[in-house]
RNA sequence: GCUGAUGUAGCUCAGUCGGUAGAGCACUUCCUUGGUAAGGAAGAGGUCAUCGGUUCAAAUCCGAUCAUCAGCUCCA
């Protein structure tokens, strides 16, 4: 037979050859490192006969295949530790995740700190005895057979009996005593994880169905290497390290405190310079693209809301309406604004509109309020308390495309200028087998979800496609960056509602002089600005771009007798609009050096008497050192010139 | 909201068996006036998250509440 590699050579290979042995006749490092092989573009065991003519791809641990195969190995790997460790505990699913995998189990047993080291002690001795995995299909029937009366595991009973009703022959992994129902494919052996961590317990539920019973869930992550288990401890680390929860807190940016209430952040002020610094610049931004600046209460009559169809979809995830009566005894109900849009919406029909004053580009900062679920909150990436950086676009529809562009390009110019540069882009649509969390008709859905995929092509942006990830007004483009290291966050968003101006009832008058129905776009580059900020913080790692530093320069004199030159640096620097401070303390220039890098200060003018006689300062960067002297005028020219490009 | 863990000085953290509170950094004062990441000395700083219980005695044991963290579920 010939197999085809994956560089497109060919080779004969006498028929019914296993993938191992492919492997083993490319090189030795690659028989090794073979963890499974993709057969006709199907994941397939390594040890697979292939008996006639197929294109092969060995599978290794560099690969995404590789490590969901090998993750997904090593959570039976545990579970095979965990039944040795405590016989009788039953297994629910067990699945591989984006960092690692997991199992949930059902014991007695309370697993803790303790409990994980034992098991990780148990999963390195099994795969000491490298025990091979072998697979077996049999029919449904005899599957269950086995669960039930064998493995004794209701659970997997369950999913034999239910989840896979439809299936003829399913296929069972054993190694050693251990079996789990498993369409695979697996590591060849047990041996082939050399490192593990298991890093927490929480709980599940079964099937996720909070009626069912909680199950324990136990998180872990391995590799084929201890070096690769390192590099990863250290990268778990540096998230750590760059958390924006602490970071905020060392920078004096933000506070929480339940003094106020959980959930709702307190901008410092040294935070508030930043957050003010971006709002001014998207305001300028949007200045330039014809946005029109509007402001809103903070507080609604909660009829807006019905009315907008928001309370209804969201009611349990409101702050409980205020209540107020009046001297009749007639009551009111007001909603702590949840979202913008009905205000806007009711903006734009104040005024009969015509088709000539399309598109209307309404834009607000807006601080919203949602009661997000207690153990959904953290930071500033999930708070109660929020603003967005909220517009609304009221078009024709013969404009709408050409709108959801420009709100896409704005998106993208902000990301750039902020240093996210690697961007995913998903198109949200809804989800035509759950039409019941949708509003307005599937005719309308259709075009909407048209509208955005044709922008998304012709702005040339390479997406992917989340289904059932819309809003339940319209389809949504979702920008998704990911950080220095590589965590992805959603971030700015663009959304097309066709359902909006039918329950406002917003018109403008044609050129044929009738009413005709405008088209909303709501997009946010920022989504909030919260969140945005706090992972800026932990994409620079509080390092922040010159413009968005809430402490420009710093001033150092090194001793006494310059202080009056250092004061007189210092109010140029102030005058020239830059933000500056000036530490005169007693204490030894390396003191002041070392207090201004870990303040993140992006400039340091360092300042003694060489200075002084020639009128000049010595410039020393956060993070990169001495960049020798300047002139007082040329420096401030320098610094000028950095902020306003925003480099 | 659910499951689990945690809560001690502004920050990071010790605190054994239940016996009345400790360090480093930061802060204040004094000395020191220096050349690119920590000069020295002294001082001040705590209702041990809150409320209740057990006890002769609680930071420590028990319960409730609040908050935080991890995960689940949810996200206009």
């Amino acid at each position: 037979m010939i197999i085809t590699l994956p560089d497109g050579s060919e080779r004969e290979f006498p028929a019914g050859l296993t993938g191992l042995e492919i492997a083993s006749s490319i090189g030795k490092k690659l028989a090794q490192d073979a963890l499974a092989i993709v057969v006709d573009g199907d994941l397939r065991d390594l040890d697979t006969a292939i008996v006639s003519n197929a294109s092969v791809s060995i599978v290794t641990f560099d690969s995404a295949e590789g490590k969901n195969i090998f993750w997904h190995s090593s959570s039976h790997l545990m579970a095979q530790a965990i039944e040795e460790l405590w016989p009788g505990t039953k297994f629910g699913a067990g699945p591989a995740i984006e960092q690692g995998f997991y199992y949930d189990i059902s014991s007695t047993e309370r697993f803790g700190e303790e409990e994980l080291r034992q098991i990780e002690a148990k999963m390195v001795e099994i795969s000491g005895r490298n025990s091979t995995v072998r697979r077996e299909q049999m029919p449904r029937e005899q599957a269950i057979e086995f669960f039930r009366n064998i493995r004794k595991d209701p659970y997997k009973v369950e999913i034999l009996e239910e989840t896979l009703k439809d299936v003829k022959t399913v296929s069972v992994y054993h190694q050693d005593g251990f079996a789990d129902l498993c369409s695979g494919p697996h590591l060849p052996a047990t041996g082939k994880i050399k490192a593990v961590q298991l890093s927490n317990v929480s709980s599940s539920y079964w099937r996720g169905d909070s009626s069912r019973e909680t199950m324990q869930r136990i998180y872990g992550i391995s590799f084929p290497s201890e070096k690769l288990l390192r590099e990863h401890t250290a990268r778990m680390e540096e998230a750590r390290k760059r958390d924006h929860r602490k970071i905020g807190a060392e920078l004096s940016l933000f506070m929480l405190t339940p003094e106020v209430g959980s959930g709702l952040p307190i901008w410092l002020p040294k935070g508030a310079i930043v957050r003010n610094e971006l709002e001014t610049f998207l305001k300028e931004e949007q200045r330039k693209r014809g946005y029109l600046p509007v402001y809103t209460p903070h507080i609604g009559n909660i009829e807006l809301y019905k009315r907008s169809g928001h309370y209804p979809y969201y009611s349990d995830s409101q702050f409980p309406p205020l209540t107020y009566k009046d001297e009749t005894g007639r009551e009111e109900q007001y909603l702590l604004k949840p979202m913008n849009c009905p205000h806007h919406h009711l903006i734009y029909s104040s005024a009969l509109r015509s088709y000539r004053d399309l598109p209307i580009r309404l834009t607000e900062f807006g601080t919203v309020y949602r009661h997000e679920q207690s153990g959904e909150l953290n930071g500033l990436v999930r708070a109660r308390g929020f603003t967005q950086d909220d517009s609304h676009i009221y078009c024709r529809p013969d404009q709408l495309v050409d709108e959801i562009c420009s709100a896409i390009d704005l998106t993208r110019f902000v990301f750039r200028t902020l240093g996210f540069d690697d961007v995913e882009t998903r198109l949200s649509m809804h989800d035509p087998a759950n039409q019941s969390k949708y509003g307005g008709t599937s005719e309308v859905w259709e075009q909407a979800e048209k509208d955005v995929k044709e922008a998304a092509d012709r702005m040339g942006i390479s997406y992917f496609i989340g289904i059932g990830e819309a809003s339940f007004y319209g389809p949504k483009i979702d920008f998704i960056v990911r950080d220095a290291i590589g965590r992805k966050w959603q971030l700015g968003t663009v959304q097309v509602d066709y359902v909006m101006p039918e329950r406002f009832d917003l018109a403008y008058i044609g050129s044929d002089g009738q009413k005709h129905r405008p088209v909303v776009i709501h997009r946010a580059p920022f989504g909030s600005m919260e969140r945005f900020i706090g992972v800026l913080i932990e994409h620079t790692a509080g390092n922040f771009p010159l413009w968005l530093a809430p402490v420009q320069v710093v001033v150092l004199p090194i001793a006494e007798d310059v202080h009056d030159y250092a004061r007189s640096i210092h109010t140029k620097l102030h005058e020239a609009g830059i933000r500056a401070e000036i530490d005169l303390r007693s204490e030894k220039i390396g003191k002041k050096i070392r207090e201004s890098e870990i303040s993140k200060i992006p400039c340091m003018l360092v300042i003694g008497r060489n200075e002084q006689e020639k009128g000049e300062v010595s410039l020393r960067r956060h993070r990169k050192g001495d960049e020798g002297c300047y002139g007082v005028s040329d420096i401030i020219a320098l610094l000028r010139k950095e902020i306003d490009q925003r480099s």
